[in-house]
DNA sequence: ACCTGAACACCGTTCAAGT
DNA sequence: ACCTGAACACCGTTCAAGT
């Protein structure tokens, strides 16, 4: 009895995304997944559901890439290291993270990274009432810019221009939050 | 000789697009599109390039569905207009929809739609130089929401909720197009 | 407990052949 | 010109068998 495992789901999940990095998404196969870890494709089965379970672990493996950023900082400076660390992830992995818009994610990690933005908004002064409907609105624009990013939607403008983009779309969600948080101001 | 041809480009694009709307885009296979019409798959091949070629015609198929708004309307109708069009047509097609974000188009049809963002915003006052830049934060911000929605990220809240957030939406997108437009204000 | 070999139904795509 | 039949390499997945 071979008691001492030659793969796991971890070796697997790196493997997968290794290959999905390499070659792209359609290049994720049992097949090729096992010929990298040296092993037979059925031996996946024994660490793995199926091959949609194993997509679904490459994309908490991209969530638990992005770090919640200290705690320490200011809530606004939290709030744009986070779409930062996002963005990168995108880049990273760009085939995976196009996963990401498909597949809803429950995992842990995925609800602390929206806990630590809710926490973020109490500090900026919204009123509860507002701050789920505000990280939704957030966490979809930061989201879909990364992902149109990361497709290649604008692949056609220089990277200083995107990165202008970017910091633009930062500083108008904080402009959101302020007039949002403005109890002087009505919407 | 069968000179009169069983089947065409769009006779096919019809025949997936119906299939990724019942059945999924895992559905829209060579041999699925071909039994729906009747066919060989091989058959497929004298219209279409490959699979590739198929998806790409139905994400086409897609973005003409979204008709631009008419022209007689003030400019902040015709893009809360176009927006409820796009939103519509991505819960329409919630499968599809989701590869118009990973697919960057180049088609007469898209580039129609931005040309007549891009007439909106000239009439909202915006200087020349920040119209590209607008234009992109918009459709990014309403492509995420509605490919966020049309994958179910927010199936959890009901269709009212959700309607809410996309008001919203349109309202904050309104505050930074005037924003953009107002000369005493700097940026 | 973990991995393999053989097998199955399905997939995209090609090529030569039919009408 | 348009479609078919036969064929190929590949895919996800199962089951029984090996250690």
């Amino acid at each position: 009895m071979g008691r001492t495992a030659q793969i796991s789901r971890a070796t697997i999940l790196t493997a997968g995304l290794a290959i999905a990095d390499e070659h792209g998404l359609p290049a994720v196969t049992m097949q090729a997944v096992a010929r990298r870890l040296r092993v037979t494709p059925m031996a996946l089965y024994r660490h793995v559901a199926n091959k949609d379970d194993l997509l679904d672990g490459l994309v908490e493996r991209l969530l638990a890439e992005v770090l919640p950023p200290a705690a320490e900082l200011p809530w606004h400076q939290r709030l744009t290291t986070a779409a930062h660390g996002i963005r990168a992830t995108a880049t990273r992995h760009p085939d995976v993270f196009a996963l990401l818009l498909s597949r809803p994610v429950r995992t842990a990690e995925a609800l602390g990274v929206r806990e630590s933005i809710y926490a973020a908004l109490r500090e900026a002064g919204l009123e509860p009432a507002q701050i789920p409907r505000t990280e939704r609105l957030l966490s979809t624009a930061i989201l879909g810019f990364a992902a149109s990013e990361a497709a290649g939607r604008f692949s056609h403008h220089a990277a200083a221009v995107r990165d202008a983009d970017f910091a633009c779309l930062l500083t108008w969600l904080r402009h959101l939050i302020d007039h949002t948080a403005d109890p002087g101001c009505r919407r």
